[in-house]
DNA sequence: ATAATCCCGAGTAAAAGACTAGGGTATTCT
DNA sequence: AGAATACCCTAGTCTTTTACTCGGGATTAT
């Protein structure tokens, strides 16, 4: 029941490209130094977060990464899904591939997976990246 | 990101007992019978509930598993973290074993995974076994 | 041309998850 | 007393997921 290290690191390296938004693209190895990270393994990561749309790439020399909306647009979910596959407590509120309860009996606990999926996907949802480090700023 | 099937299966098996609440013992075949699932995995799962002191069990013959509070005293929560451990999105935010943020720099995510486990945390320590009966009950 | 980058498919070692096996011990019923 | 019922406990095993590494290819700035 923890967030896996795809959406921890992806999220700190979401979080350097954001304070970077107005600058030249970043390289992963860069990336990869500052927070002290695999440079191989980031670069899956960011096949995934490039796919959906959320980083645009710039290949040779002076490549690097860019994030594609500015930090405001871009949310703690956003990231985490994209890295994570689903956010759900359980498989069947998780959406997407929606696989039925094959329960007959009217499965009783489902809606508490349904309350746990709605208050985290309330945080995952309103938290951008700009608030976070707006949050930081302050410290 | 998700709960696992001990959870899943012990949460299921803990409604079963507070349905029984004022009733005799139930025993874990009967459980394992009606929720279709493994007696002897459901061993594994009463022992941490037994330690956990969410159940009192009874030997020998005519014996069984009876909570050992009201439906109404026992969260979602407590069974979850009795089963999984830890409920938390990040270890660093888990309590328990409080192995400290290894980021000198102020780790700017981990005020992310403060507010998930919060709103994680107010969904399981409000939802009881009765509430989740009563909801069951109107449909 | 060359160096810096991203891009991609495999492969792998370790950990976690989901159980099963098989014995022991306490209690009750007959 | 003895059989049956049930909890109690330690191991072990099979599968899946996680967390990476490896090695090469494509693209672009200088």
């Amino acid at each position: 029941m923890l967030i896996s290290t795809r959406g921890e690191y992806g999220l700190r390296a979401m979080l350097v490209l954001a304070e970077e938004f107005n600058a030249d693209p970043v390289p992963l190895r860069q990336i990869a130094q500052m927070e002290h990270l695999s440079e191989q393994y980031l670069e899956h990561l960011f096949r995934d977060l490039r796919t959906k749309e959320l980083v645009t790439s710039f290949r040779g020399a002076k490549g690097g990464y860019k994030l594609s909306r500015p930090p405001a647009e871009i949310t703690v979910g956003d990231v985490l899904w994209a890295l994570e596959g689903s956010l759900a407590p359980m498989r069947c509120v998780a959406g997407e591939t929606d696989e039925a309860c094959q329960h007959k009996d009217g499965c009783s606990t489902r809606f508490v997976w349904e309350k746990l999926k709605a208050a985290m996907d309330e945080v995952l949802d309103t938290t951008t990246l700009a608030d976070i480090l707006a949050r930081a700023a302050k410290e």
